[in-house]
DNA sequence: GCATCATATGCCTATATGAGAAAGTGTTGC
DNA sequence: GCAACACTTTCTCATATAGGCATATGATGC
């Protein structure tokens, strides 16, 4: 089987760096989405399939006005993949260097006994 | 174009369930291959194939001992994960609802001011 | 209604997997 | 050397995109 659909998760939708791209530029604000195929150098309809998948994820919101159509970032589904990469903190947080010298110290003493 | 391959990414490498299953599953320690794979009821060959590119992007280190193969965590990738999606934080912390009530809000007196 | 602007979709192609099955590689112990 | 064990790699298949292009859809203004 080929990857789950992009559509129905926050960490397929971000595996794609343009879409990463949008999302950062929409901090700045909304914008219609010609406006984000322009500043990132993307097509129209190219954009315009990156923000389909985050608005599908529920990263974007979209409004209409007019003949335009605003994206505007909704960062809450961010949260979740903040919190699961944040349960790994700990661990990153260990040195593996330092969990080398350990392992190697433990293979020292044993030598030590040993002989 | 199809997606950036996988094993250059941590975000493409994040983006499979069972990848990060079996990150999760080494927070609780190093195994060698096959329990992983037992653990989570996975193929041997597919987990292997997991672990594979979980090592190619540097999320997982190995140690070989004999005819086995232990698989630890290396969480330092995720860190970046991390920061990235923590970058976005004051954007999940405002409440949308509340951003509604705000245009809502600002329509009134527009409203208000014209009339 | 019609032309125009702003977006979204449909279609086609090349590529990238994920899964399953089978075969290959490396290590251990007799 | 050889059998057994623990993994990894290879092959094939079905599916899911990402891109590019052409076209369709929606809203606005005359």
């Amino acid at each position: 089987m080929a990857r789950a659909p992009t559509t129905s998760d926050v960490f397929n939708a971000i595996a794609e760096p343009q879409r990463r791209d949008i999302l950062t530029l929409l901090r700045a604000g909304e914008r219609p989405a010609t406006a984000v195929a322009d500043e990132l150098g993307m097509t129209q309809p190219g954009a315009s399939k990156h923000l389909r998948v985050l608005r599908e994820v529920g990263l974007v919101k979209d409004r209409r006005e007019g003949k335009q159509r605003f994206y505007a970032l909704d960062a809450r589904g961010l949260q979740s993949v903040h919190e699961w990469a944040g349960g790994f903190e700990q661990f990153w947080n260990e040195s593996f260097d330092r969990l080398d010298a350990y392992v190697q110290q433990l293979a020292q003493e044993d030598r030590s006994t040993i002989s």
